[in-house]
DNA sequence: CGGAAGATCCACT
DNA sequence: GTGGATCTTCCGA
């Protein structure tokens, strides 16, 4: 494996489709419970801003949970849905822009036992079943919202460079989950890397 | 202070 | 394909 050099900030300090896009094939690294835990992204999505009404910086407003999200890029920013569970994102843009990437799905590189634990998986892995989903990626790494607002260039939880996708093997869809959104729900901002097992449902191919 | 919704996942039919 | 789990977050009154 290359060698784990975490991305510099200025890495996430763009725009945030070309972030998303930017982050698929790296790496991301969950030091926990004295392992060390590595994934390749698969699939990401970006989430603009005040002018987006999926995101959670809609209409620019701020809240308690959303603090870390208005950061300038190259933090995380997690948190928790549907009751049970989280998903993590990386923080996109300048201070204030509130554009974030979601990271959607990724494959297990190293540590798939332990994150196979973490899951509570009682048979063998089927493709996605370790972390082919923003839920299921947080609990395989055990990312909670102790994590959120942490540097992601040093630390427990860090995204490194690997072996980013050319553009040709990026498929580009609407996102998943933000019906609600109107017409925000048919932007592209959906990336993934094109016929990968551990992309998530339903494919954008 | 109450109620509705949610960047999901899983089991079941 | 459908519905249930499960509870924080947010908005309106």
């Amino acid at each position: 494996m290359s060698r784990l050099r975490p991305l510099p900030r200025s890495f996430y300090r763009r725009d945030v489709k070309a972030v998303a896009s930017d982050l698929l094939g790296r790496f991301l690294v969950r030091r926990w419970d004295d392992r060390r835990l590595v994934l390749k992204i698969v699939e990401t999505e970006a989430y603009l801003g005040a002018e987006d009404r999926a995101s959670h910086a809609c209409g620019g407003r701020r809240t308690a949970r959303t603090r870390s999200l208005f950061r300038a890029g190259g933090y995380a920013y997690v948190y928790f849905i549907y009751g049970m569970y989280y998903c993590l994102n990386a923080v996109a843009g300048s201070s204030d822009d509130g554009s974030a990437v979601l990271i959607r799905a990724c494959e297990a590189i190293e540590g798939a036992s332990t994150m196979r634990d973490n899951r509570r998986l009682q048979s063998e892995p089927r493709p996605g079943d370790l972390a082919g989903g923003p839920g299921k990626l947080c609990q395989a790494l055990a990312i909670d919202l102790g994590l959120n607002g942490v540097a992601l260039d040093r630390g427990e939880l860090r995204i490194t460079t690997g072996e980013p996708m050319t553009s040709d093997e990026i498929v580009a869809g609407p996102r998943v989950g933000v019906a609600y959104s109107g017409e925000a729900s048919g932007w592209p901002l959906r990336f993934a890397w094109r016929g990968h097992p551990e992309v998530s449902r339903p494919h954008p191919w």
